[in-house]
DNA sequence: GTAGGGTTAG
């Protein structure tokens, strides 16, 4: 095994930091070195080559010149075609079967292009040819690939077949090989397989242990994970982002962001994935105070703002109700792609400032950025909670006619909900009709909804039942239904909704709301009792009801239980006794606002003079001076 | 005289 790994060379002294080693440029593996330049002077023009065109010019040229048939110089330019960006696949297969005598190196650096494509499973297939031809014979490096193709695609049948290859030629004890072996087993959901292989492996390195962490993670065996972690011999910034990056990819966003402060109280500097994906977190829970000191932290340590970056912070604030945050940040960046032109244009969505995002549609196509589908699913949500609907209509259809991008079940969903909110059923329905596909829950969801904001009960009870067949263990459409049947007072079915999630055992997703006090996230659901200053919370919620009495304020009983216990309820009574007069209150609740919270909230940002900020599942709601931004519309 | 493995956006 190669021993250059424990060398030490500049770039891993110490007093470099992770996220400026990232910043350094290395060269791209088709770069000849030196010494190859040197002899074949021709291959210089590889490192300014920017499209085929310059390849197949440069390849013309070494076959002319007869230098081709080195192998060293064909895998030069094979590397530039399988690897670069302005490179092709298919060409640097046609050169592979022009070369006389390809050697084990030239064929991974094929593999390894097809694993990385979107059609690993290619890898594969290339590899099976090669090897029944007798091409090639594979080496030591050729199974990490195909495995990694395994683990991409996934397929437990192929990294199976691979995996005994591994053991007729012997590789099974080199830890490079059986690092990927744990990978793939983890990818296809065989735990157990995972960790027998890794159990077995006789020399386990720093990577070995990182990889069977992500495979727990990734298997959603949290606690092993952790213990693997704890007890590991020495943790280094991968092994962070490993496990921040598992949890948070896993929903598991308060101990991802806990595993983050712990990592900075341990001094590890983060890199750019772990940023990027705590920052995810922040945006998921609403945690804008720790959003905002990771900016900070970026600030502080001179981090280039990447694109990467850029979007992640667009998303946490747009997120976290933020819009202007979140502009300032898109404005600072220099490079912008296509993710980070979408993410401000739905973060304008989110908040209801559809017009701004459609104007920023227009700005994006005038700087020549070509939107995708990501882009059009924010287009269409800027349209549908600003009741934009022919406005809509016309960009779904330039969706496919101008554009040239085939709308999916997201898109349709868009459709359903912006002709749904906006009262027209009928036309809703014709959009689930006229579908390509089956239509899926989200889909029923969104028509469903859109009865209960229209009060058709008549079709509500029928989206609803044919819902709860295509579901019947979320509890959450049970709700949707039981609150449209009591909007128009039909308790009989209430109670018999609520005795068919009995019997079927289905519960309701409790409500939660956050609030971010900086230093902590307070968390609270409906009915809370755990909460450590619980009676000073009840005592303000008791002053609450009594200013609202005072303003006039009806409790709405069409909506079922505990509602002034509501969880966000408990939360704004919180952020009244822990902030400053004035100051912004900013609530994340995990579902939708129901109507009675909103109509209270909407008095209580009146009667205490507050901009309450409540983000909810599905959108923003900004309260000030007694009424909403959704207009009453969500 | 060429390679490498752990992580990255809605």
């Amino acid at each position: 095994m190669s021993t250059a790994r424990f060398t030490v060379s500049p770039l891993s002294l110490p007093s470099q930091s992770n996220l400026q080693k990232q910043n350094q440029n290395q060269n791209p593996p088709w770069i000849p070195t030196p010494q190859l330049l040197c002899k074949y002077p021709i291959l210089r023009h590889l490192s300014s080559c920017k499209t085929l065109k310059d390849l197949t010019q440069i390849h013309a040229q070494t076959i002319t010149t007869g230098i081709f048939s080195d192998n060293f110089v064909a895998s030069r330019i094979l590397s530039f075609a399988a690897l670069s960006p302005h490179g092709s696949i298919p060409y640097a297969r046609f050169l592979f079967y022009r070369i006389r005598k390809p050697d084990i190196f030239i064929a991974n650096t094929l593999i390894r292009a097809y694993a990385f494509s979107p059609n690993p499973i290619d890898a594969v297939v290339f590899y099976s040819e090669m090897t029944e031809s007798s091409v090639v014979f594979p080496d030591v490096h050729t199974f990490p690939l195909l495995l990694k193709a395994c683990s991409e695609i996934p397929s437990l049948r192929l990294g199976e077949a691979i995996h005994s290859h591994v053991c007729k030629l012997g590789w099974s004890s080199e830890v490079s090989v059986s690092n990927f072996l744990v990978q793939m087993y983890a990818s296809c959901g065989l735990i157990e397989s995972a960790e027998l292989v890794f159990d077995r492996t006789p020399e386990c390195d720093g990577a070995s242990w990182n990889i069977m962490i992500g495979g727990y993670l990734k298997c959603g065996v949290f606690e092993s994970a952790r213990r693997m972690f704890e007890a590991m011999p020495d943790r280094d910034v991968v092994s962070w982002s490993v496990m921040i990056n598992g949890y948070v990819q896993e929903s598991r966003f308060k101990e991802g962001l806990g595993l983050f402060q712990d990592m900075m109280e341990e001094k590890i500097e983060p890199n750019e994935s772990v940023l990027v994906n705590t920052l995810s977190a922040c945006a998921h829970l609403g945690a804008m105070e720790q959003g905002k000191w990771i900016e900070r932290y970026m600030e502080r340590k001179n981090v280039r703002l990447t694109v990467r970056l850029g979007t992640a912070l667009i998303d946490m604030y747009s997120k976290c109700g933020s819009v202007e945050r979140a502009l300032e940040v898109f404005h600072k960046m220099k490079e912008k792609n296509v993710l980070a032109w979408s993410a401000m244009i739905n973060g304008l969505a989110i908040n209801g400032q559809g017009k701004d995002a459609l104007n920023l549609f227009s700005q994006m196509e005038m700087q020549g950025a070509k939107p995708n589908e990501v882009t059009f699913i924010g287009i269409l949500n800027a349209c549908s909670h600003s009741k934009l609907v022919d406005e809509g209509c016309g960009f779904f259809h330039s969706m496919t006619s101008i554009y040239g991008l085939k709308p999916n079940a997201h898109h349709y969903c868009c459709m359903v909900d912006l002709y749904g909110r906006a009262g027209m059923l009928d036309q809703a329905q014709t959009v689930i009709k006229s579908m390509p596909f089956k239509p899926n829950s989200a889909i029923w969801g969104a028509l469903l909804n859109a009865c209960r904001i229209h009060g058709d009960t008549e079709l509500g009870e029928q989206v609803g039942k044919r819902l709860l067949e295509l579901e019947p263990n979320h509890g959450g459409r049970y709700v949707l239904l039981s609150n449209i049947y009591a909007a128009c007072g039909r308790w009989d079915r209430v109670s018999e909704l609520r005795r068919m999630m009995r019997e079927r055992q289905v519960s309701k997703t409790p409500g939660c709301s956050f609030i971010d006090l900086g230093d902590t996230i307070h968390e609270f659901v409906a009915g809370d009792s755990s909460h450590p200053q619980l009676e000073m919370i009840y005592a303000k919620l008791g002053e609450m009801s009594q200013e609202l009495k005072a303003a006039g304020y009806k409790p709405d009983t069409a909506q079922e239980t505990a509602l002034c216990h509501h969880s966000e309820k408990l939360a704004i009574a919180f952020g009244l006794i822990k902030t400053d007069p004035g100051t912004t209150i900013r609530i994340t609740k995990n579902l939708r606002v129901c109507a009675d919270c909103h109509s209270a909230t909407k008095l209580i940002s009146k009667i205490y003079n507050r901009e309450i900020i409540v983000r909810d599942r599905c959108r923003f709601h900004h309260f000030r001076d007694g009424s909403c931004s959704c207009m009453d519309f969500w």
